[in-house]
DNA sequence: GAATGCTTGTGAAAAAAGTCACAAATACGA
DNA sequence: TCGTATTTGTGACTTTTTTCACAAGCATTC
């Protein structure tokens, strides 16, 4: 359930805006959806409204915040040093989820050894030691692609359960292990299929 | 339909291993899933197989090339010159399949002036003059959320009908401008969900 | 304390997405 | 040239997701 992150931000905008209690329908606003939609979302993992009130703003984010685990912090390690690594290592909104990069590796040998904030660049032959050592929970690949399906070998076997992979390959991962893709191309893709099918009818876009 | 750009790629690396024609299986079988829905999806756009053979690569990625709208050059603006910009701008992954970024803003008067490989960073004030002289097309946004819906509206306002946007606040659009919204901390949130959650009986996720 | 005005939670209905299964079409070998 | 082995394209069916609609519940006013 994607929509319970927008959910989320929504409430930090309505907790910053001052209010202290929002309807389904105020949420669906937010991100164009239905109240209808909202209340089914929500209602899945609970009641958590009152009848003629709506929702409690602070309550339900502390909730949202339980239901999507992040009511704690998360070991995470960063594989490939690169320009895309350090932009989404210096990225506070990862910290401010309770996200924490607690390694950083790369296999060129002129990266290994730098510094990053409070980390080093260590060598990715290090992985599995280091995985295990600092109990790293989650993992982020922003390799070039052919390393990528090694890399998620490697990040599997030392324990990880899930990864998140920028790598523009389509990774094979065991059963259990969450695999989420984000692929910067296809994004740019879904645009430029939009304008030129612009004013077609489309079902599915 | 995202599922095109997979199939693109996948028909890439049946290339690269010499094949001249796929079957709806081959290709689903990369992509983990059914080759019926592989075939319900290519049948959406016309009818590109023979029957007893399969597809022909060649033909089926030029194909899909047209429908994605890639068989032609876009022209991209890059509005906020931090790191998440400088890795996207240096990402050849767009170059390869035909998005060019021809001007990059920030409001920063540091970084205005700067040299970005054979652009200058320029100033955002700027932007609607910009993007009607190079005839810009498509705007990634990569700004601070507080500035991202204000730049959104001068892309549009300036003609641009097609963004992409990296920063975590959902953008209000008029009708027939087509938004695509990567959120970094959202995909992360999938997994912490998705781990919090492992060994329930979950429907979605 | 009853009447009124909202808003939730949720079955039932509708729509969308995905799967099945098979006739039609093709290649290839005998 | 005929028979066999494939594989597409697609209608029918199933599952999932979304929307509709309304009874039940709460707050506030008179």
């Amino acid at each position: 359930m994607r929509r319970l992150s927008h959910y989320l931000r929504f409430l930090d905008e309505f907790e910053s805006a001052g209010a202290t209690t929002v309807s389904s329908d105020d949420l669906a606003g937010k991100g164009g959806m239905t109240s209808a939609q909202v209340r089914k979302d929500l209602s899945r993992f609970g009641s958590f409204g009152k009848r003629g009130l709506g929702y409690p703003v602070d309550e339900l984010r502390d909730r949202l915040r339980k239901i999507l685990g992040l009511d704690r912090r998360w070991r995470v390690c960063l594989v490939g040093a690169g320009r895309l690594g350090a932009a989404l290592y210096q990225y506070e909104g990862f910290h401010r989820q309770g996200f924490d990069f607690v390694a950083v590796f790369d296999r060129d040998p002129a990266k290994i050894g730098r510094r990053w904030g409070s980390l080093q660049v260590e060598d990715v032959a290090r992985l599995a030691k280091v995985v295990g050592e600092r109990r790293i929970e989650m993992g982020v690949i922003v390799t070039p692609h052919e390393s990528a399906q090694d890399v998620s070998d490697q990040l599997i076997e030392a324990g990880v359960e899930a990864i998140l992979n920028f790598a523009p390959r389509k990774l094979v991962v065991p059963r259990g292990v969450t695999l989420r893709d984000v692929n910067l191309a296809i994004e740019m893709e879904g645009l430029s299929f939009a304008l030129t099918h612009a004013g077609e009818i489309m079902t599915a876009g």
